[in-house]
Order: structure tokens, then sequence, then C-alpha cells
RNA sequence: GCUCAAGUGGCGGAAUUGGUAGACGCGCCGGAUUCAAAAUCCGGUUCUUCGGAGUGCGGGUUCGAUUCCCGCCUUGAGUACCA
């Protein structure tokens, strides 16, 4: 037993080592923090996990490592450390799963939460998992419907510049109406004097309200994803499809819960200067919040009277809205232009015109949003045949169709000045509109001048000969005084629809009377998800939750009870205080909008957290995570901690100090390409051949891929058939006859000799399972690819010319569907998770992207087992306390220097490389010396704890290496008494000479031009300068 | 199109107050050990016509540029008729 014991306590074994201390520190709580302390709190913080059923990747830890790094570096250095960990758990992975299965989501969200703690026990994380969050506990969720009805109680007052109680709103209205408030709200609101508020019913008054309150019921455009059955937010849409399973979305309008973002829109973007965000990651917040500063014009629509040519009568209801960035420019509009869906296009449209319009506006509305966005060259509009006045020239204005104009932006209108825009200069040039210069100097003969630099204005009444800035001031003050406009500030962010129509969400804290909403009471939290029978909409289109038979709100004895008293009570006239709760749940974002707040204090049941723990804590100092949440979780979250600030719930109104976004760790896909036929019907319905695929060559894939035109010609016209072959070379007429073969082949098994659209056959790449794979050589197991692929002919399989046939890599995002996924646990089993938290780090720079390779891993793994070498030996520990030598002081000193460095500048890479460099050294000075081993093991500790942890104790230590000082720097170990000078030729390096430190630079070039090598050098010429910089270089230029 | 990153050996990457380009590791080559293999250890590894050349390309500033300036090219990310 003893024998054993001991050759155990000699090698590096990782797997005991590792298990043992991550044991213990689970045991003595060892990473637990307290929220009373007095030392300076530090707070850690990751983007928590969504607990997919695929587990965690080699890519997932690589933020974790680096915040644990940090977490532990700051213990050392005597802070009290957050460092907390949870899950965002609620999320449509395990609703889809769960409508296949059956299996109730918080089922599988426990199972798929169990394996991630048990990988993300394994890597030796010093989380302090007392304190972990799950959205979808009720326990979490509960507040989460609580700040749902702080939002609800709050409208923003603009003059004060923050949220406030709804009551405060009215009361005014009680005593002044609404003429005087000035709020963010919904932009069709009605104005009213306190009597008329007064006389409102109660219904009215509530509708009124809902208009300004921060969350509120809307019938807005949302983005309906139909295979998906729900809404989605703009941030959930990539490139016109689904994020989640690239289905197609369309707009349809719909009553949906929303977030009054745009309330907090010019403080979100102010907000972005007090924080340590990266430069980009601010960037595409302000780009998503698209602040934009100019004047909004009044355009009043002159009458149509079709027998004038210029039509003189105003007529006072129709009124065109624009937006302009420029009011500078407006004796420069020469028409104005409406966006197609814009509702006054019926409205003003002449007799004459409305035939051209209708079709215009029918055409647009035809094209789908993405053909829209695809085709933005073809100049396409129409003449309403109406005129509008210019508010300060009083000329009648033509007044145009065209789908350049977004309805979804601004007002729907612009007044276009094709001189100083470029859309409006080819829209101007397509229908021969005039092109007034209003630019002195400046040649428009070609192009818009777009610029606001170097303008000066002219041909524009009392703008004339001023600049941009002075114009646009000036032209403001005259519409201002004209009542025809007022400088503007847009901003592109929309408010953020709230509602999803699924089940595994928070339910809403609400129910409806008279189809009013109506919060449940705060004390009546949490409303817990009620069960259902299936996880799919009712076959009335209901969200999910409207298949609970127990889903109303009983608000007499404030609980929820069976739905079936809404629909008895309704017959019998009564309602008997039961109502119907509302069917659908609160969107992914919801819960991770404010969890960094619940980590504070999470077993809080009084609040979402303790005035004690908020103050003290008071927000994160270190957000780790990636960037894709750039426009998402990092903005709402910013928007709820503001309006938590604003009702004074919380001390600051930015949570997170400083964030930093961790790259991808990207995986190595194999693909191979296949000939494929598809084609579009008329209908523009799409086709695809499938498993007429046939598996192809790189030489055939290349020849296709140079030759795509040719071969398009050859299908779609019959002429050129011949002249296309007699153009090609034998080897290619070889490619090309093998190509034409499969294709006929397909086309006949697929009964489709004349597809009618776009290029009928195309090569594309698909992805391959690693168990297609012989990877030793790269090749295709072709004996595998019939039955795995439903291919027909892979027996026809064109070889490579060396006869093998070699599978194409990419590299890119690993995903389960890729194939290319590395799973952490294994390599924790092989290697050890010192080794993977070493490696992770060692790959390269934490914010860049990088791809993963397996095998580079044994050189972390090696340098670790060196290290272990370092303190013991054969016969047992090595360490003792014999002096230090120079070398190994010095040795020590510059690491400590470095390691530190690099931890403060999230150089994490360089650190590993230290390490090594270190360890290299200290074995081949043999040091055994406890006063420099010893401290090393801590500059270690945050890296590879495991290991830290074991060697210490075997140097004698009680307690937990963590908590240990850090080492302390000592410049006097690392000055040198000679220097290596590098001499240098016209700047080229040629040869290094040892001198004396403190040579001067007389005494530097005595030596130097006394050296052999540097006659060498000069064959006898005279050097025309000498450049000495002491301590640095020598640079000879002759 | 616009915005932001980034381009350095076979690969991941080092070097930013301008001062020895390629640290550290992988891979590869050679050697030691071994019956053999693994593991381990030692040496080599930017290219080269051995003069030199060389950090995406072309200029510039400088005694000296991966680093600073000007003009391009490429890749990645975000965003997009945003008025």
């Amino acid at each position: 037993m003893t024998l054993i014991f001991t050759i155990k306590r000699m090698t590096y074994n990782f797997n005991e080592i590792e298990a043992k201390w991550q044991k213990y520190w689970a045991k003595n709580q060892t990473f637990k923090a307290e929220n009373n302390s007095v030392k300076p709190k530090f707070y850690v913080l990751d983007m928590f996990p969504y607990p997919s059923g695929a587990g965690l990747h080699v890519g997932h830890p690589l933020g974790y490592i680096a915040s644990d790094i940090y977490a532990r570096y700051k213990r050392h250095k005597g802070f009290n450390v957050l460092h907390p960990q949870g899950y965002d758990s609620f999320g449509l992975p395990a609703e889809q799963y769960a409508i296949q299965t059956g299996q109730h989501p918080a089922i599988t969200t426990a199972e798929n939460i169990k394996t991630y703690r048990r990988q993300l026990d394994q890597i030796g994380f010093s989380f302090d998992w007392s304190r972990e969050v799950r959205t979808s506990d009720p326990s979490y969720y509960k507040w989460t419907q609580w700040i749902f009805i702080q939002l609800f109680n709050s409208w923003y007052n603009k003059d004060a510049d923050k949220a406030e109680d709804i009551s405060t709103l009215e009361k005014i209205f009680i005593s002044e109406g609404n003429s005087n408030v000035n709020a963010v709200c919904d932009a069709d609101i009605i104005s009213f004097s306190a009597e008329d508020w007064n006389a409102f019913d109660s219904k009215k008054k509530q509708q009124i309200l809902l208009q300004y309150r921060l969350t509120y019921l809307a019938e807005t455009e949302v983005n309906w994803c139909p295979a998906l059955g729900t809404v989605l937010a703009n941030d959930e849409i990539v490139n016109g499809v689904s994020e989640r399973g690239g289905h197609p979305v369309i707009r349809k309008k719909m009553t949906q819960w929303s977030m009054r973002i745009s309330a907090y829109a010019e403080r979100l973007l102010q907000g972005l200067d007090k924080i340590d965000w990266t430069d980009s990651l601010k960037e595409s917040q302000r780009n998503w919040i698209g602040k934009s500063v100019g004047a909004a014009v009044s355009f009043k629509v002159l009458a149509n009277n079709e027998n004038e040519s210029h039509a003189e009568h105003v007529e006072a209801s129709h009124v065109i809205d624009v937006f302009t960035t420029r009011p500078d420019t407006i004796f420069g509009v020469s028409f104005m232009t409406l966006a197609p869906e814009h509702e006054l296009v019926s409205k003003i449209t002449t007799p004459a015109q409305k035939a051209e319009v209708e079709a215009y506006v029918l055409a647009t509305a035809k094209r789908s949003e993405r053909d829209r966005m695809a085709d933005v060259k073809t100049i396409t509009g129409a003449f309403t045949g109406a005129y509008a006045e210019h508010p300060l020239t009083k000329q009648p204005i033509p007044v145009w169709v065209g789908d350049y104009v977004l309805a979804g932006y601004g007002t729907g209108a612009v007044m276009s000045v094709p001189s100083g825009d470029q859309r409006d200069y080819d829209f101007a040039k397509h229908f021969n509109i005039p092109i007034p210069n209003i630019f002195e100097g400046v040649d428009i003969s070609k192009e818009a001048y777009a610029s606001k630099d170097n303008v000066v204005i002219a041909n524009s009444d009392f703008l004339n000969g001023l600049n941009y800035k002075e114009a646009t001031k000036k032209a403001i003050q005259e519409l201002e005084k004209l009542g025809q406009g007022e400088g503007k500030t847009n901003y592109r962010l929309r408010d953020a629809v709230f509602s999803r129509q699924r089940y595994w969400g928070e339910p809403f804290p609400v129910y409806y009377v008279n189809g009013m909403p109506q919060m449940v009471d705060a004390k009546h939290l949490p409303i817990r998800l009620p069960e259902v029978e299936k996880y799919l909409p009712t076959e009335t289109g209901e969200p999910p939750l409207g298949n609970a038979t127990v889903w109303a709100w009983d608000s007499v004895n404030n609980k929820v009870v069976s739905n079936e008293f809404v629909t008895l009570s309704a017959v019998e006239g009564s309602h008997n205080g039961i109502y119907p709760l509302e069917l659908n749940t609160m969107p992914g974002w919801a819960g991770s909008s404010w969890y960094f707040n619940r980590y504070m204090d999470p077993d809080n049941t009084e609040a979402f957290a303790s005035k004690e723990a908020l103050n003290y804590w008071k927000d994160v100092d270190l957000y780790i995570g990636g960037s894709e949440h750039a426009t998402g979780h990092l903005l709402y979250s910013r928007f709820w901690q503001k309006f938590l600030f604003d009702k004074g719930l919380v001390p600051v109104d930015e949570y997170a100090k400083k964030l930093i976004n961790q790259g991808m760790i990207l995986g190595t896909s194999a693909y191979v390409d296949v000939i494929s036929l598809e084609f579009i019907d008329n209908e523009g319905a799409y086709f695809s051949s499938n498993k007429f695929d046939t598996l192809i060559s790189k030489r055939i894939s290349d020849f296709y891929n140079k030759n795509c035109k040719k071969i398009q010609n050859y299908f779609n016209d019959e002429s050129k058939k011949e002249a296309i072959i007699k153009s090609l070379t034998d080897e290619e007429k070889e490619n090309f006859t093998y190509l034409i073969k499969c294709f006929d082949e397909f086309a006949e098994k697929f009964g489709c000799k004349e597809p009618s659209y776009g290029l009928p056959y195309r090569i594309r790449p698909v992805l391959l399972d690693i168990s297609l794979i012989d990877e030793a050589k790269n090749e295709i197991r072709l004996e595998k690819m019939e039955s795995a692929l439903n291919f027909t002919k892979v027996d026809n399989v064109i070889k490579e010319s060396d006869g093998t046939f070699k599978v194409k890599r990419e590299v890119e995002k690993m995903s389960k569907s890729k194939y290319n996924v590395v799973n952490p646990d294994q390599i924790c089993v092989d290697y050890g998770a010192d080794s993977l938290r070493l490696y992770e780090m060692f790959l390269g720079p934490l914010e860049q992207y990088k791809p993963w390779n397996t095998a580079g891993i044994t050189g972390v793994h090696g340098f670790l087992k060196k290290l272990w070498k370092l303190y013991v030996g054969e016969n047992g520990l090595l360490v003792n306390d014999t002096e230090p030598s120079k070398d190994s002081l010095k040795t020590l000193h510059k690491t400590i220097k470095k390691v530190q460095e690099d931890i403060e500048n999230f150089s994490f890479n360089t650190s590993v490389s230290t390490f090594m460099i270190a360890v290299n050294e200290l074995t081949a000075q043999k040091c055994t010396s406890k006063e420099i081993l010893e401290p090393l093991l801590v500059l270690l500790s945050p890296y590879a704890p495991h290991i830290a942890e074991e060697l210490w104790s075997q140097l004698g230590h009680k307690a937990s290496i963590s908590t240990v000082p850090f080492p302390t720097f000592d410049e006097r170990h690392l000055v040198e008494s000679s220097k290596n000078y590098p001499i240098s030729f016209n700047g080229k390096m040629r040869f290094t000479l040892e001198l004396p430190m403190d040579f001067n630079a007389q005494q530097i070039e005595e030596a130097v031009m006394a050296n052999e090598k540097t006659q060498e050098q000069l064959q006898g010429r005279t050097p025309k300068k000498v450049i000495i910089v002491p301590g640095k270089i020598v640079n000879i230029v002759g």
C-alpha cells in the first residue's frame, strides 16, 4: 500500500490530483464570496450559458477560463471576489425537443444542466456555486415578472429624463390634461384637457395610460416566423431568416407586448462613453441606436386641380411630414418621394395618375423584402400627379412614389435633394426631374455631393454663402418661424417586441378584464407556468399556454384557477372575479436582462436583491462573453438597468464597467462536392434532386467552377452547343463530357428535361461525418458513403489523379450539424483540466477567432510534466532551502513581472509561454530552491490551479494556495552588468557584441570600431555616421 | 456601399514609447535510448543562387519601420436604399 502510494506521488497523475482538489474546493467552499468583507470587492462575470442538450464543446469554456484566471488572480491580490455562474435556461431548443418527444422542458433542462455542471466542474473553475441562478426557476422568474410589473407601472418623463411612476402621470392628467406632458409615448396619442380626462370612462383611461407605459400592448407590425410559430425580435433575424433554424420571416400585424426601449435611446448612447467596452462593440450599439440629427419639415399638399398646371389651392388636410439630416439643402428640393405603403399615396394621387400609381404600389407589394434588399440598383417609381408646396419658396413640388423610400424608417417620406443625395440623384436622372445645384463650385454633372465638408450653399436665398453648420441652423430657424419645421433627432432603435407564442418562457403576470390588461399583485408572484398536454399552438391558433386547462386568474382569492370558470361565468354574465390570463410568454432576453444583480443576493425572497448586497457589489468589474450579443442582450440589459436605476432599485445605471468579447474557437469540418440538380419553376418554387446527387472529384468541381458560364450557356442556348464544345481542350472536353453525362442522367431520373429558370445544375459542398473520413489519409472511406448519404453513383466517383479521393477542409463555427465539435471531456481524461486550461489560453489572443487543433495540446501537457519534475523526483520532493542562484532569481522575477502585466492586459497566451520559458530555464539551472519554486506556484495557480494546489500542499502547506498573496516583483534581480549589443550596418543587424552596461556612447563607439568584424563589414570604407543608443543598439551608416 | 477588426514561417502565434523579426508551442527532419514501439531526452527547422532578401501590395518619413504617414489589395465581423 505504502509503496503504491509513494509511486503515485512521484509521477504527475493529473486525473487523481484534479479529482482530489475539485472535491476539496467543493467541500471547503473555497470560493464562496461573502457579502461583507474588509477586502475591496471585485465582480467577475461570465455570460451565463443556455444549457443545450449537446453539452459543452471546447469553444464554450474559453471565456470561462479567462475570467477564472482573472478571478483567481484578484483573490491572490487581496480582493473579495464574486465569480458566480448560472443558466439561461428558458429557450427554444428545450421546447422543440418537448414537441418532438412529449418530455417536459423542465425535465430535459434539468438533465442538461446536470451535464453542464459535471463538465464545468471537471475544468476546475472557481465559481461560487452557492449563488447559482436559473432563469426558468420560479424563485428567479418571480422577480422577472416583478420587474415587468414595475415597467408596466412606469412612464418616461422627458423633462426629468427618467422613468417615473404612472401615478404621477395620472395626477397630471386629472389636474391639467396631457398638453404639457413631455413623455415618450405612442405616436398616435390624442390630446385632452383635465375635463376630458375626468369624463373618460375607466377603459378609455386605461387605454390612454397604456400608450405611455414603458411596457405596453399595441398592434404592431412584427416579424412572424410561421415555421417556428412565433414572433421574433429584429436581432433574432439574420439575413431575412430566423437565427434559429433559418426559417423565412414575414411581416404581420399583431397585438403584442412591447418594451419602450426607445425612451432610453439617448441615454443608452451617452452611457457608452463611461464604460470600458471594446470600440467595435460600442460601435455596433451606436449603429443599432442609429442617432441622426436634423429637422422635421412639413410640406402642405396642394389641392388637386386637373385643369391648372400650377395648382394654387392648399388643401389643409394633407401634410407630408419628412425627416431630413440636411435642412441646409432645403432649397435643393426638386421633388418629394413617398414610400409605396405611405397612407397619403391613395389620398393624393390624381385621377390621371391613379392607374399607374396603383399598378406600381401593387408591384412593389408583391416583391418580397429580400428581393427589394437584393435589388437596390433598379430604379422604379411613379408620379402621383400631386404637388406639395415648398415651405420657403412656396413653389409647387411634384410628389412621387418610390420604393427606395422605406415605410419603416422616419416618416416614410423624404424631401428629395438630388444634388445632395445619391439616391435622389439617381431617381431624378432616371425620371428626368430637374437637379438644381445648390453647392458653390461643385460639379454635380456626374454624381451628387453628399459630403457635409467644404459646403458653400448657393442658389438658396438667405442661405447663400453659408457652410453646412450655419445653413442648417438658419434653415431650422426660418422653418420654426413658419411653424413648418423644427430641429429633430431621430433614432433607428425600435421598441422591442416582448411577447413570444411559446411555452418555455416566463408567463406574464397579466390577466384581462374587458380586454384590458391587469397586473397580478406583486405579492402573489410568481405566476407559475401551467402544465399543458402538448407544446404546440392550439387548434384555434392560440399560443401553447392555450392548451392549459388551468390558466385563469381568480382575482378574489388571488390564485390561478381552471379556465373553465371564465367560459362559464361569461355565459352567465357574471365574472365572479375570474379572468383569463395572458397566453404569451416572455422572450429569451427577459431573464438575462437583470441576472447579474440576482447573483449579489440569490436567495432573497423579499426583493430581487437586498439594498445592502446591491450597494456592496454595485456593478460588474469584468464581464466576459461573446460579441454575438452586441445588439441583443447587451442592449436590453443596459436598458433594464437604467430603468431599475431610475426607480432607485439599483445603485448604478451601467452594470458592467469593463467588457471583453472572447473570440470563437472554430472547428474544422470536412466537405465533398456533389453534383446536384435544382431549379426554380414558374411559381418561384424551388426543387432539388437530393438523392440523385453524385460525389465528384476536386478536379471536376474545379473545372465546373471555372467554366460555370460556359456550361450554363450550353444548357440554355441550343445554338451555342457546338461552338462551346469546340473551344475546349482535350482534357477539358473529358471533364465536360463527364459532367454532361451526369446532368443528363439526373434530368432523366428526375423527369425534368427543361428547368424553367436559371442554372439547373450546380456543384454544392456536402458536410461529412467524421466517421466517413480516414483522418490519417484525409480520404473518404468510399465504402461507407453510399449508405450514409444516399448517393446513387458512388461507384462512379472520379478519383484524383493519384487514385485517392481527398476531402476538402473548412474552418468554421463548431456545430453539431457540421460534425466538427470537439468535446472537452475526453481531453480532460487524456491530458487533464490544467492542460486544457493552459492550451485554450495558449492558442492565441482571447479576443481572436482561432481554429482548434487537439494535437497541439501535447506542448502544454509536456510543460506541466516538466514542471512536476522540477519539484518531484524519483526519490521524492526535490525542493529544499538552498540559496537561489542569481540566474534563478532573475528567471523568477522576470516571470513575475511578465505574468502580472499579461493578466492585467488579458494577454493570457503570452503568460503561458512565459511559464514555459521559466520552467525551461529553471530546469537548466537545476534549481531546487524553495525561495524560487514556491512563488512560481502562486504565479501559475490561476492558470493551472490543480497542479499548483497539489505541489503547494506537498511543500507542506495546509491551506489552499488560492488566497496566498501574489509574489512581488523586485527590479534589483533584473539588473544586468553587460549588454549584448546588436551591431547594425545601414539598419541591418550583422553581429552582436557584448559590452559593459556602463559604457557611454563614446566608449561603445571605440569598442565597436576597434572590432575586426566591424572592419570586415566596412571593407575599408569610412562610416558616414555612427548612431549609438546606449543600452539599445549601434547602427553604422556608410 | 458604410463601420469595425485583421493580414508575419508548413500551422497557432510572439515582438506596439520605432531599436537583434519569427519568442513559445505544434508539425516536420536528424540523433540518443529501445529487440521494437510508445514515452523521454538532445540537435535542426523563414527563404536563399550564401551576396543577400524578407512581416499583404505600392510609395513616404527616419540612422533605423511588423510598429508612424499616404494610396491600394485581401479576409473576417457587423450593418444597410436610415433620408
